[in-house]
DNA sequence: ATGATCAGCGCAAACGTTTGCGCAAATCCA
DNA sequence: TGGATTTGCGCAAACGTTTGCGCTGATCAT
């Protein structure tokens, strides 16, 4: 059975190859590409296309496997649907996972996440917010590498909606979404304290990031919760590499006199190192050190012995950065969503590495 | 000092916002859009732009941070200067440092890099292909999730040039870059065997997967070459877990009958969940347990014990996919560049985790 | 039979670039 | 001084979509 024109129509039936755009498959339909547009964005409705048209475009789009090219629909509808994720350094499991679930709540809300890792690098930071920004992303989430937003200015001025992850910066006014680490820290040192240690050490990471700032600053709380005078040479550490971590904690553990009997780290890799330089130093964990270490792993109970942890959040994480981020995309643009940091609760995951003194 | 306009000007000078489009700026300056694309896509010289007429346009893009809009652009164009690389889990550790230095090496050659995760499924993965096609990427560097390829033939009859790492389709004509799995595997066993283990266990991950066919395969050319039978009681695993590791070693171990003096994971979380079900099971490494895994990884020598790996060269993976996909997008269409496979090699790194019997 | 209404679709402009071609002004040669 | 050449730049079309508006034919009421 085939469709009988309803007037002779100018391009009878084309052929056409794989994958044509609108134009082709309209000249082959003998239609106008108006209407295939209108069919194929869903739109058909609307437009009052008669259902047999729009079952005859969408049968040939499928059997030719029509896409729509987005760089065409990103020019004239002025949105592309992407939004971009800037984060420091993909190779960090906490970064991976949060990037992993940024795509899926993305995905979910019809975006397509354009994911760039600015190496630890403010400098490339900066190119690569202008790069997305050439590309037209819709909004961006960030996890900025260091203390500064500077660079990051002339992106928000632009228009383009940001959210911060992992990050707070109180003088932008930005939305932030971060999980608890200033409460993680406290009860992390809660539950050494309450497993009767007094003199505890800290391994830290990058001293100027915001995590660091926050959990350091939960460290302090703890022990002053507990009495416990904070001593600066039980702290120590330069970045969040389980190198970092070994060193860090071999400086601690080195010396027998002023070993602490447990060991906060700031960051999941930094345990690994810690609980390493504890073994060479001929020591056991947990019965000579016990280890408490910020950032939950898949892992983290598959080592010997399992690590206590506290768990952030990272699919809420992402999901409510993705949510803040849509909405002010949806909201049309003139009304600004509020600003506002939105602190998600950490919860302590009790292993094996910690013991009672 | 201000300039003077060689002739009375249409818009004599036209205030500019921030970020202005080639036309607005073009505006401002009293000059055509044709003069700014010529001297901001750096043709300046070829199209005999006077130096001065250039350095004003340069001296106006950076001062309001111009930045040339990639739709429109590849629009025009018909390339995007993008790369996608769709890998199935972006949380796996390999994978995360894969796309790091593939991002890396296409940023040094001009590409940027859309990157998607297909979680481990077929169908996000053609999804995910078709996004990325309908978002008109230059090429693709790809990692399908399983043993078929058959969706990402319309992909490549499409024109698009693609590139796939870490996976081998002996019937299927695409470049491949890979590291040498089966010589791996073969490695680990042999250091195995000459440390005097005749009883090796293997703790497999995603059993239909190209590198763990191709890693199980050397393992049995190992027992073969050292005359030892391969023993399916000593297989276990079902993916590339932690969690999946622990499984299988339990299964392996548990029994002292026929329990193995060494195991061979095939990959970097499986050593983690081996290593707590020897643990478990009351045993030590490598006193009576050896362990090797393929895949390094930076905290493997921070393990206790440090683990025994063969590395695999991910930068070089990377670079080398990315060379011969941009080698691909330069040289004139038509010309078709040899597919074949590029075998990198793997190396051991020996540590503490294997002892002799 | 006549005008009004409406369903269904196409025309053409616009998004922001790039680039072949051509035009005016400046320079050169005789 | 006059023609030829060169220099420097602008015009306009094209890339593939989307969408406001208007056109055609059919249906309907009178």
């Amino acid at each position: 059975m085939q469709e009988k024109p309803r007037k002779p129509r100018s391009k009878p039936a084309v052929e056409v190859g794989p994958r044509p755009n609108l134009k082709e498959l309209a000249a082959s339909l003998g239609i106008s590409v108006s209407t295939v547009s209108r069919v194929l964005s869903g739109r058909a409705e609307q437009n009052r296309i008669a259902p047999a048209t729009r079952e005859l475009v969408l049968a040939a789009a499928a059997k030719f496997g029509v896409l729509v090219d987005q760089s065409a629909r990103g020019l004239r509808l002025r949105q592309t649907l992407t939004i971009g994720l800037l984060i420091p350094d993909i190779a960090n499991p906490f970064f991976a996972s949060l990037a992993c679930s940024v795509e899926k709540a993305a995905r979910a809300g019809g975006y397509t996440v354009l994911l760039c890792d600015s190496r630890e690098s403010t400098e490339i930071e900066r190119e690569t917010a202008d790069l997305l920004h050439a590309r037209r992303v819709d909004g961006l989430i960030l996890a900025p590498v260091g203390e500064t937003y500077q660079h990051l200015l002339p992106l928000q001025q632009s228009g383009i909606p940001i959210v911060l992850v992992d990050r707070v910066f109180p003088q932008w006014d930005v939305p932030s979404v971060v999980a608890d680490s200033f409460g993680g820290a406290r009860m992390a040192v809660d539950h050494l304290v309450a497993h009767g240690h007094r003199r505890i050490g800290c391994v830290q990471g990058l001293a100027a990031s915001y995590s660091n700032i926050e959990r350091l600053r939960g460290f302090r709380a703890g022990l002053n919760a507990a009495g416990i005078r904070f001593e600066p040479q039980l702290l120590s550490g330069t970045d969040f590499t389980a190198e970092g971590g070994y060193h860090a904690a071999m400086e601690l553990c080195r010396n027998p006199e002023t070993r602490p009997t447990a060991l906060f780290t700031l960051g999941n890799l930094l345990a690994l190192g810690a609980m390493r330089a504890i073994h060479e130093c001929g020591l056991k964990v947990p019965s000579d050190v016990s280890v408490v270490s910020f950032d939950e792993q898949p892992w983290a109970e598959f080592l010997s012995p399992s690590l206590t942890t506290i768990a952030q959040p990272v699919e809420t994480i992402a999901s409510e950065a993705v949510a803040r981020l849509l909405e002010i995309l949806r909201t049309p643009s003139g009304t600004k969503s509020a600003a506002g940091v939105l602190t998600l609760p950490v919860s302590l995951i009790s292993r094996e590495s910690v013991g009672a003194l």
